[in-house]
DNA sequence: GAATCGCTAGTATGG
DNA sequence: CTAGCGATTC
């Protein structure tokens, strides 16, 4: 042993040291919840500079988030120091991102291409629907969009696809399929699926680029392994194949992406794709207390087809997970900001605590009642944010900046704010541009020779190819913060809003502002952001990237985002059958039990206390409904859950109506009938009314607008 | 070509 | 219930 510094291994524990200091070929790291697998990930990259002599340049390493990826330079760094800088870390979508800048010219796309989001590629499928005859309404594009995005990322083509077709809608979708591609490459763009899909291409056509990133990434690393799909197992493999330096980290206990082509079997079965493959398990639990981590595996316990393994922990036992059996949503939420309140004067933060959800849609009640009680909270809504309305806009702009062939963008924008260039006008430029070969923005350019354009027409059209030209030549010059200032200016997209004067123009303007203080940030980090560095984070990035725990807010998050966080305050909310799981996960046991490790996921973030919530009635779609608690609950032994009582609080009491059966009743819509039933208690107390205008209604009676009659 | 009205689908989960 | 979209009207 020389003189190296190894100080690093003797805070791991003898799993974690072992499968650090492994130095042999492929390795499967199988990591329970909190068991410090980043750690181990970032340890193991310290100890191969540091031991083995590999060059930081040679390593490439997968996570699952930016924020992850983040997270494990800063620890290297810190190891390490600024050598480490030249790693690559990062998620194989901004890998793949990296290699395309660079290479893609091989495949005939220019290198700056655009990253079409969900809502992109949706309309363009849309167009390609609409050109091959086909109806939008019979054919959605939602729906067409995702067996090509499903095609794509198990690298079927469209011939193949057609082949296994068994139903008209993916017929329609292998006959879209082509004709989208070659719409993305006429717009110089590419959708997700694109960044995994063109690299795969591109290494499996041209051995000497695979052979340069084969050198250039002789280690690879993947963290969350189980999350991984068949596009991303083959990128892996080709890039590993030669050195074999691959380390894999993952637990199929907190699989949870299936629906979008992960595919759990890259885990279950790394020992037979790799047969030299050593497996190392981690265990021990740092994060959790054993109250909750007993809850928590007596709901994953119940999944078949799992690795074995048993988390155990040193950690003091705590309190038990607690469970507080809401009357509605309004009450969930209000027990919420009652706790944390709780908390915060017995000496915590509101940061301490996280709200999980299983939809988006559960954040509105939540947060009503947050602001009612002034306690600071945070949404992190995904990719949602950059998918407002305005936000797109904006970045549309931006887009048609860096790639003038981006037609998308280029339609999204040309008449916003309007400028009289409207449908009429695009699709007369559209049928010029095809008749001549040239794109529609080259269109635009020669608005003078366009048939069916009036001269005034034409005139407003070159005024806009102008701007965009100006524009253009500005962001060349400026940094991306000063260039979204200035088209929000020049294009009068701002001066409209202003104009407004509407709440709802408010918090659009305050969403714009978002938007340049995340190019403001960009510049900060990084120094100066172009406007192409700009679009890559924006295109890529998610906003649970940004969560700052710090920063004194509570966060609110669904499930799927919370993986690989940590919160000493947990609340899991909407814990009802139906919501979770999801009704649409109900018909098939793979996703019910997709769903399972998904709530494992959730109680397993929580490092002290856990709240568990389900509201008797919760009105969704505009309509209140009674809930059945969830089965999830229901497999928590009762010694491992409290219940949690909060007599003095509740917001909502409701007098259940003494109603009898045989009475009559006026109903506001359904007008006179009689009762001829009553069932359920408190707020989920039903009553059955025989209308005589529209029969038999089973209705809530502390919801329907139902008076007695007489 | 733009503005307004009214209908209807959506609410899985996300890079 | 609400946002987004298409139909209708100006």
């Amino acid at each position: 042993m020389t003189s190296k510094d190894l100080t690093y291994l003797e805070s791991l524990n003898p799993a974690q040291r072992e499968a650090v200091e492994y130095g042999g070929g492929p390795m499967l790291v199988i990591a329970g919840a909190g068991s410090g697998k980043t750690r181990v990930l970032t340890t193991r990259i310290i100890h191969l500079v540091t031991a083995h002599g590999a060059k930081p340049w040679h390593v490439l390493a997968i996570t699952f988030t930016n924020k992850a990826a983040q997270e494990m330079k800063d620890r290297i760094v810190a190891g390490l120091g600024p050598a480490a800088m030249d790693m690559t870390v990062g998620t194989f979508h901004s890998a793949c991102a990296r290699i395309l800048r660079v290479e893609i010219g091989r495949l005939g796309y220019g290198p700056r291409f655009t990253i079409f989001d969900e809502q992109d590629s949706g309309r363009l499928v849309a167009q390609c629907i609409d050109e091959l005859g086909y109806d939008r309404k019979q054919y959605h594009p939602r729906a067409v969009k995702s067996i090509i995005s499903t095609a794509k990322n198990e690298m079927l083509d469209e011939t193949e696809l057609a082949r296994r077709s068994h139903n008209l809608m993916t017929e329609v979708a292998a006959q879209v399929y082509p004709l989208y591609q070659e719409r993305l490459k006429d717009n110089d763009a590419v959708d997700f699926d694109d960044l995994l899909l063109l690299t795969v291409n591109l290494f499996e056509l041209y051995p000497d680029v695979l052979k340069r990133y084969r050198e250039r990434w002789r280690h690879v690393l993947v963290d969350e392994y189980q999350d991984t799909n068949v596009l991303q197992y083959k990128l892996v493999k080709l890039l590993a194949e030669e050195h074999r330096s691959l380390c894999v980290v993952g637990d199929d206990d907190q699989g949870i992406y299936s629906w979008r082509g992960a595919d759990i079997r890259n885990i279950l079965e790394f020992e037979r794709d790799y047969p030299d493959a050593r497996v190392f398990k981690l265990e021990q639990n740092y994060r959790s207390t054993p109250n909750i981590l007993d809850a928590a595996g007596s709901v994953v316990k119940r999944n078949k087809g799992r690795k074995d393994k048993t988390l155990w922990t040193q950690n003091k036992p705590g309190k038990r997970p607690l469970f507080y059996p809401a009357q509605n949503e309004h009450d969930e939420a209000a027990m919420i900001a009652h706790e944390v309140n709780r908390r915060v004067e017995a000496g915590g933060a509101p940061s301490d605590a996280a709200v999980f959800y299983r939809t988006h849609a559960q954040s509105r009640v939540i947060e009503e009642e947050l602001i009612k009680e002034g306690l600071p909270y945070r949404v992190f809504a995904g990719v949602r944010f950059y998918e407002r309305r305005e936000v797109k806009d904006i970045i549309a702009y931006m887009r048609l900046l860096a790639n003038p062939k981006d037609e998308v963008s280029l339609r999204r924008v040309v008449n916003v704010p309007t400028r009289g260039i409207g449908a009429t006008t695009v699709q007369r430029l559209d049928e010029y541009a095809r008749s001549n070969g040239v794109t529609l923005f080259d269109a635009m350019k020669d608005a003078g020779e366009v048939n069916g354009l009036s001269k005034a027409t034409a005139k407003k059209v070159l005024a806009f190819v102008e701007l965009i030209g100006a524009l253009t030549e500005a962001s060349m010059a400026l940094d991306s913060s000063e260039l979204i200032e200035k088209v929000w200016t020049d294009t009068g997209y701002m001066e409209e809003l202003e104009a407004e004067r509407t709440f709802e123009a408010e918090a659009r303007i305050d969403n714009l502002r978002e938007l340049l203080n995340i190019a403001s940030d960009l510049r900060e980090e990084y120094g100066a952001a172009s406007l192409d560095e700009f679009l890559e984070r924006v295109s890529l990035v998610n906003e649970t990237d940004d969560l700052d725990q710090s920063a004194g807010y509570i966060s609110l998050m669904t499930l799927h985002n919370a993986k690989g966080l940590e919160f000493p305050l947990v609340f899991m909310t909407g814990m009802e059958e139906g919501l979770f799981p999801h009704e649409r996960s109900q018909q098939d046991e793979a996703q019910v039990e997709e769903e399972r490790r998904l709530c494992y996921v959730g109680m397993t973030r929580a490092r002290d206390t856990l709240y568990m919530s389900r509201a008797a009635v919760r009105t969704t779609f505009g309509a209140p409904r009674p809930t059945a608690p969830s089965r999830f609950l229901l497999e928590i032994p009762e010694r491992f859950l409290d219940e949690l009582k909060l007599d003095t609080f509740r917001p909502h009491d409701v007098e259940a109506g003494e109603y009898e059966v045989g009475e009559k009743v006026i109903h506001d819509k359904w007008g006179a009938g009689v009762v001829v039933g009553l069932s359920g208690e408190g707020e989920s107390r039903q009553i059955s009314v025989e209308f005589e205008s529209v029969g038999r209604k089973d209705l809530l009676i502390s919801y329907a607008p139902l008076k007695k009659n007489g």
